[in-house]
DNA sequence: GTCGACATGTAAATTGTTACATGATTTA
DNA sequence: TAAATCATGTAACAATTTACATGTCGAC
């Protein structure tokens, strides 16, 4: 009954290896230098993370022969898991509480998913934001009396935040379309 | 060599808890029901928070007289813990990586701040928005090549999304100042 | 009288954080 | 040659999730 399941980090990861070979102080650079720094870098997430992907046979660790160097590259299992992932229905909670997860999923879609799936994915996208919006906005009216100031405008601040999220997604949309 | 802060949840039920007395079943209630439903509402996370709040003596159990069921209330030392963690100085790293605990904090300044450290915490937030709006969009333009399109749209949704967080916090500046 | 909601917990497993530890290689 | 960076790990601790466990109370 284990559950083997990739944590964000595994799949962030597995993302990285995928687009290029990498060992484990480069995976740590990636996430202490560019803007995936919200993943963690330290060494006690990183290397455990390595070896729950190798456990699965998700990454493999080879000899690189220019710089003698040992990295990790994606297996086919490994590219398997990552288009599932991208591929998993979204749900509402999704867009409540794992909306960075599903960013991260758009984020390593290029040449792995074609334009049909990308865009069914932003559509989905789209459909659980707007229905997670009206939800908020009913909220907001439902409890107005009871609810103090702040409250509000912290509520309103995910509003407005989910539909930032919600006209770049529909931006992006376009954008492929051409 | 004990840390013993309180975690972000223990803070949420912190600010639940002083706006009014509940049970431990009515504090999941709140994050199962509410716009707060971000935060855990498993009795695996609530009962075990409530355990840390006392011992920290921020809240104390009291039988409520009318409906003789007992509830939490928050203590002179919980009001206290209260205040320091919302006048916290923002740092760019809350904005990079807790940006929920910084809405937190404000959903909670009702009452217990005054308009002058509102106004301050707002400023100092969107100085601080600004910064790393300015350092995505530098990254986006130093990597434009290298990174691939769905990479560098990613990108894009995160400053777009500080971008509507700024705008927010502009309005309700502009809100509070009348 | 039974079903659903109220109500409070514990245990195991998982994950991640912080700090520690070690050594090689490069560069000033 | 000393300092910085490269490079990989472990250990202790903290927090959360999931599942289990138990019992009360009110409504139908």
């Amino acid at each position: 009954m284990k559950s083997n399941n990739p944590t964000l980090l595994d799949f962030a990861i597995l993302g990285l290896v995928k687009k290029e070979n990498l060992s484990g102080y480069q995976i740590r650079k990636v996430f202490e230098e560019t803007a995936m720094g919200n993943y963690s870098s330290s060494p006690g997430s990183i290397y455990p993370s390595l070896k729950r992907l190798q456990k699965l046979s998700l990454v493999e660790q080879k000899l690189n022969e220019d710089t003698r160097k040992s990295q990790f590259s994606i297996t086919e299992n490994g590219l398997a898991a990552l288009k599932d992932w991208m591929l998993r229905p979204i749900e509402l909670s999704d867009v409540q509480k794992n909306l960075d997860e599903l960013l991260l999923r758009f984020a390593f879609m290029d040449g792995l998913l074609d334009e049909k799936d990308v865009m069914h994915f932003l559509e989905s996208l789209n459909i659980h934001l707007i229905s997670h919006i009206q939800n908020l906005q009913e909220f907001l009216q439902q409890t107005e009396d009871q609810t103090p100031l702040h409250g509000r405008l912290a509520i309103d601040h995910g509003i407005r935040s989910l539909n930032a999220t919600l006209s770049w997604s529909k931006n992006v949309l376009h954008l492929i379309q051409k």
